[in-house]
DNA sequence: TTAAATTATTACAAATATATAACTATTTAA
DNA sequence: TTAAATAGTTATATATTTGTAATAATTTAA
């Protein structure tokens, strides 16, 4: 029985992903020069407040070498900014600055004007129920994602947690 | 008001994607060799049945020439084969081979496997809750998705639609 | 205090994805 | 029938992402 649903679960969501992901990096590629990391990261900044280099490859399930370059690169433009650990001095914390929140929020207009166009097409009804919904299906992903908080696979620097 | 459920909505699903991207690109990575295109083409092709060349790069919001480069991995391992129009010579159909379509099936599989040992630890409750939700947000982003056929943007070859 | 583990970095190589331009074959329309 | 438009391909350059290995600095544990 769990097992249905399980298989029903993931069957939409292995629908949601592919639509939602081409909705998104068409509005992003088309209104900004950032990659998608980029965005995923400065993402998880916001609703985090500061992450570790580690902490953001496993939000992220990206390997670490490409946590250090998706950061330098946030460096660069004074997106983020490192923070040291008192406690621990291997430890770097990565956080916004105010120029990064400010340019996040632009991001962030930019892809709800994209959504806007496509979103405003739908009937009301449609709309309230895809807000309940959306609402309910980002809960549990952000519950999930926390149970599933297990590293980046495939590399060896940074094993599968345990 | 509706502009507001609309940001609302943009904000749920950009913090559902990166999510759910991480998810299943792990599981897929971890018991796959094929890239996320790969997988997505063949879930298109299973939905739809048979797509053109074109219809699959607006599906998926990939260039042309990607779609060719995507299309001749598939058909190399026999996934796919390519149809004749009848009627317009110029248009080729994609649809699975029988071994497209098996193979598709375990990977499905392998993704539900995946998702099961992080779903299985959410209470019967939230899974349930999961599995509405995700089913209404699957209809709403199919029907979104429908709206939102423009084609690839930055691509001179496959102009926005009309 | 030495060995092991952890955090982050550097350095590559390879795979995948994006962006353009030019081209063939075919159909549509003036 | 010629010109314009469409479907798909080829070619090429660049950007991004992934996969490994090795390293320095620091902390933890034997």
């Amino acid at each position: 029985m769990t097992e249905k649903k399980i298989d029903a679960v993931t069957e939409n969501l292995s629908r949601i992903l592919p639509i939602l992901g081409k909705i998104f990096m068409k509005g992003v590629r088309a209104k900004t020069s950032y990659p998608p990391h980029v965005i995923f990261v400065m993402g998880a900044l916001t609703h985090h407040g500061k992450l570790t280099m580690t902490g953001i490859g496993n939000h992220l399930s990206v390997p670490k070498p490409q946590v250090t370059t998706l950061i330098d690169r946030l460096i660069a433009e004074e997106l983020v900014e490192r923070l040291n650990d008192e406690k621990d001095r291997r430890i770097i914390y990565i956080q916004l600055t105010e120029k990064g929140k400010g340019r996040f929020k632009e991001i962030k207009s930019l892809m709800s004007e994209s959504m806007k166009s496509a979103l405003s097409e739908l009937e009301e009804e449609m709309l309230d129920k895809l807000l309940l919904s959306s609402d309910a299906v980002c809960e549990a992903l952000i519950l999930l994602n926390e149970k599933f908080q297990q590293g980046y696979c495939h590399l060896t620097n940074s094993k599968a947690s345990e």
